[in-house]
RNA sequence: GGGUCGUUAGCUCAGCGGUAGAGCACUGCUCUCACACAGCAGGGGCCACUGGUUCGAUCCCAGUACGACCCACCA
């Protein structure tokens, strides 16, 4: 074995036999079923550290399920990503001069695919790297063992069949609604896939003249006047051209007299009426609000309520179209705005102008400003599929970890508006509607069974549309497993037992999956939501290319040099700016490069870091520590195998098997350790389950069990020998299983060498049984005899390091009581004196004196008397400030009445431990001044 | 404007009514025959602030400050 673990090796040899192997598929049994649904990444895109936080925790789930015998099924997928696909294939385009109408829908989808196969498996070939053992060929059409993909025959069928129901049961409908729309696509966009960005822009007033009596522009001589006239206040000038009326507040006493009058609307040869709305603010502004129904969502409310004429003065390219005055036909909308407002100004209808901060609507894709627009679109109607989602949730059908995120869930549903599905795109599943001349529309499987169905020979044209990527993304749960067939296997593994997700997607697709599901197989889609946190950079900054914080997962796994990482991570960046804050960043954080990691450390790094807190700082450092863990385990298994190999370890239950404490206390400790785990896996606390393994394996085993087991394999009888070597390699075989969910690939490594010597072994770790705690293995003797024994070994080793004696060098030891077996063959292991006594009395010497429990221990070395005398004093002194915080606390008499009693006589308890322990140290004190 | 979460050792985080914890970093001493990716021993905290409940509060309640995020139609 190496002296070090090279994990490389390590994990290509293993991956390709499990895979290979078929050991990650679910099987046709009658076990239990233990289900995960991977949220499917984008087809084209490549692994980021928010995938692999969440799939090593997946993976994790999936594995410890396995081995406890679960027929587990982790079924994963890509997804076709409507919008970022094809914005994708478009800039390609766009690098050779072309447009996706130069090709035609035809031709650009197909490239869209030709794009697809070349760059789609680079994501789940990233995937395997971190050992995923997911259900690769499940539900995978094409061969490629990456799953399904969104846009398959399968998928889409089940796309068109839910489409066509719920058109059917008038859950889709399609409408002229004002919508989001991104004027660079050229698509409607949804609600969520608009963010709000806070700017500063301006705020122009207006005014708007009154129709009745003169109004003049300027005076007699000539000079501009202000008009008489309502005053509103735009933060989008060029809107205004499309003005249906001017609202004030039905209350307002400043305007309540003028409602039904009309103004004249600048600019536009019209005029427009004074209404009332309860929806304007009167402090806000000037009180008047102008109402644009066909450019403003909250206009749009109130122009219908008045019912006031939707002007559209927009092209679908945000230019001013041939309803705007000739002088702003074709202007671009911004461009429009600087053109208004001087006009306005020339023609003195601008009150004023200020600098105002306020929420500007942007396309989550393009980034551009989002113009609502007047279009037919289709939607899904939401309040009764709401109204379910909610209840399974209520009703705890479906669970949040943490819990927290139910409010979340809540809050939206409750509030939330129709789904708008249709996309003015290329790439995905269009939508099965078809118009005949006249208009009519048909929704149906094909356009052969619409013909049929309803007796028509006339042409139709089918909808160009396709629908919103996440409308497939919702049927996932059920479309994955066979629906709309009645398969075996939406009968066994839906519901799928956890969705392990960002919080960022519990509307874009939890909430809906919840609603689909429910709706179209009257079972949820999965029992428990664990809402993962959101990996950051060390410093809790959000991780973006611009910053160059981004970590490359596979750079963690393989390490890479400074020169490369450079390289990458300014590779593609345009602005300069960018490049060298990109550099300064990478130089001051990564002066060396990353070093490999390898998968193992990772995935414990994540497991350890996964607290229910909603952010996680990746902190490379913590990175370095679970390397070293890895090593130390390989280390520990290196030291016991040569201490085993070809040795008798007791697996012949004939052969006599003497056990010590330390061996009765080592199998009790696992129980513990393996309740801990399984706990921490059941409440989804990674953190917990990886920390107790951590603990157990270091702190216990290494630190102490195996120190000692070098003393018992070397003083020990036949059959205290055989015993040792039997905890060792039990101990250390159970342990590899029970780490094997988090760092699978060194512990299958290790275990293939050390199972057989514990009578195990099988063709792979990953099909053997999940270690179970035993309680009736739990020696709660050996424990407490342990547990002075290391308090004892601690004393020891504090005395000879306070009196700076050397490591090596061998000094006598006393110890008064009698020290019970696991104590004696402790000091012998740790602290190995020249001689040890056991004696009643300690000598009268200078050398120091520790008191543990019912023991004096004595280091015997010479020692200068006055800085023994001042190390009791100070242990003293400490002794006597907790004795006197234990008697306040049990003299006062409320305490000792209302306490539990156990509190109490836990209190007491420990101030008679001080005061004993004070007075032994007194004592101590008294004879090293008597010797003076 | 509404909501959620956070504030504990230098850093990243556990703990959440009864003696303040981990990892990393730091300081000593050791290349001791599994491991220097190691061992041993240390230092380091008015648990953000102010009140309240309680015999007792880092923990529960109310409020304040600061930070992060989500939702929302103040033009």
């Amino acid at each position: 074995m190496e002296k070090a673990f090279e994990p490389k090796a390590v994990e290509q040899r293993w991956y390709q036999r499990w895979e290979s192997g078929g050991y990650f598929q679910h099987r046709d049994a009658a076990t239990p079923a233990y289900c995960i649904q991977l949220p499917p990444p984008n087809v084209t895109g490549t692994l980021h550290m928010g995938h692999a936080f969440q799939q090593t925790l997946m993976d994790t789930l999936v594995r410890y399920h396995r081995m406890r015998g679960f027929n587990t099924n982790w079924v994963v997928g890509t997804d076709h990503a409507g919008i970022a696909t094809q914005i994708v294939v478009e800039r390609q385009l766009e690098e050779k001069g072309q447009s996706r109408h130069d090709l035609g829908r035809g031709k650009f989808v197909e490239r869209v695919w030709e794009w697809k196969e070349q760059s789609g498996s680079t994501i789940t070939r990233q995937m395997r790297r971190l050992g995923a053992s997911a259900n690769w060929p499940y539900a995978d059409a094409t061969g490629a063992k990456a799953g399904y993909f969104t846009m398959d025959a399968h998928m889409s069928r089940a796309v068109l069949e839910v489409f066509v129901r719920l058109y059917e049961e008038g859950l889709i409908y399609r409408g002229k609604r004002l919508v989001n729309w991104d004027p660079v696509l050229g698509t409607a966009v949804s609600d969520l896939e608009v963010d709000t960005e806070e700017t500063t822009g301006k705020m122009w007033q207006i005014v708007y003249p009154f129709v009745e009596g003169p109004q003049p522009s300027t005076d007699k001589e000539g000079n501009p006047i202000r008009l008489r006239g309502m005053t509103i206040a735009t933060t989008r000038p060029e809107t205004m051209l499309a003005d249906g009326a001017v609202a004030v507040h039905p209350d307002d006493p400043r305007y309540r007299h003028l409602v039904g009058k009309q103004v004249i609307l600048p600019l536009c040869d019209r005029t427009i009426p004074v209404v009332a709305d309860a929806m304007v603010e009167r402090d806000f502004g000037t009180g008047c609000v102008k109402i644009t129904g066909a450019h403003d969502f909250n206009d749009y409310g109130a122009a219908l309520r008045h019912n006031l004429p939707l002007i559209v003065i927009f092209t679908l390219d945000a230019k001013i179209n041939d309803n705007g005055p000739a002088q702003f036909r074709g202007m671009d909308r911004y461009e429009a705005r600087k053109a208004v407002v001087a006009q306005l100004e020339r023609e003195n209808f601008l009150a004023g102008v200020e600098a105002h901060k306020m929420m500007v609507p942007k396309s989550g894709r393009t980034g551009v400003v989002v113009e609502p627009m007047l279009t037919d679109q289709w939607f899904v109607k939401m309040e009764g599929l709401a109204k379910k989602g909610l209840e399974v949730v209520a009703s705890g059908e479906v669970k949040f970890f943490p819990e927290h995120w139910t409010s979340t869930y809540n809050h939206w549903l409750e509030n939330i508006q129709d789904w708008c599905i249709s996309r003015q795109l290329w790439w995905g599943h269009q939508i099965p509607a078809w118009y005949d001349e006249r208009g009519n529309v048909f929704v149906g499987r094909s356009e052969a069974e619409i013909r049929q169905k309803h007796g028509i020979t006339a042409p139709l044209r089918r909808d160009p549309d396709v629908l919103d990527t996440w409308f497939s993304s919702a049927l996932v749960p059920f479309s994955s497993l066979g629906w709309p067939e009645e398969s075996k296997d939406l009968q066994t593994f839906l519901p799928s037992d956890v969705l392990v997700t960002g919080f960022d997607i519990i509307f874009f697709w939890v909430a809906r999956m919840v609603m689909m599901t429910t709706h179209f197989t009257g079972k949820v889609p999965f029992r428990h939501v664990y809402i993962n946190a959101l990996v950051r950079d060390a410093e809790g900054e959000k991780m973006s290319k611009s910053k160059g914080n981004t970590i490359d997962p596979l750079d963690l796994i393989d390490g890479i040099s400074f020169d490369e990482l450079l390289a990458k991570s300014t590779v593609g960046l345009m602005k300069g700016e960018h490049r060298q804050k990109v550099e300064k960043y990478i130089r001051s954080h990564y002066p060396n490069g990353i070093p490999a990691f390898g998968a193992d450390a990772v995935r414990f790094t994540f497991a350890s870091l996964a607290t229910f807190a909603r952010t996680l700082n990746f902190d490379l450092n913590r990175c370095d520590g679970y390397r070293n863990f890895c090593n130390k385990l390989w280390n520990a298994t290196r030291f016991v195998l040569m201490n085993t190999e070809g040795k008798d370890c007791g697996t012949d239950e004939g052969a006599p098997v003497q056990l010590s404490a330390w061996d009765r206390w080592i199998v009790s400790q696992l129980q513990r350790t393996e309740a801990e785990v399984a706990r921490g896996f059941e409440e989804y606390r990674f953190d917990n389950a990886a920390g107790a393994i951590y603990r157990f394996v270091w702190d216990e085993y290494c630190d102490w069990y195996l120190e000692v087991a070098k003393q018992q394999l070397q003083e020990g009888g036949e059959a205290a020998q055989r015993g040792t070597r039997r905890t060792l390699v039990r101990i250390l075989e159970a342990t590899l299983r029970l780490a094997h969910p988090v760092i699978p690939f060194i512990t299958e490594e290790l275990w293939q060498r050390v199972a057989p010597l514990a009578g195990k072994g099988g063709e792979t770790i990953m099909l053997a049984p999940y270690p179970r705690s035993q309680p009736e293995k739990i020696d709660e003797a050996a424990e407490r005899d342990v547990s002075l024994a290391k308090e004892v070994v601690n004393a020891g080793r504090n005395l000879r390091s306070e009196m700076k004696v050397p490591p090596k060098e061998r000094t006598p030891m006393y110890i008064t009581g009698t020290p019970n077996e696991a104590t004696r063959s402790a000091i012998a292991a740790l602290i190995r004196p020249n001689p040890l006594h056991a004696v009643d009395e300690l000598p009268r010497t200078d050398s120091p004196v520790a008191i543990v429990g019912p023991h004096r221990v004595m280091v015997h070395v010479e020692v200068d008397a006055a800085a023994e005398a001042q190390r009791i004093s100070k242990e003293i002194a400490r002794l006597e400030g907790e004795t006197a915080k234990a008697e306040a606390k049990l003299a006062n008499e409320s305490f000792v009445a209302r306490a539990p009693a156990q509190v109490v006589e836990q209190e007491r308890k420990r101030l008679a431990d001080f005061r004993a322990t004070a007075a032994k140290l007194t004592e101590q004190l008294q004879k090293l001044a008597g010797r003076k």
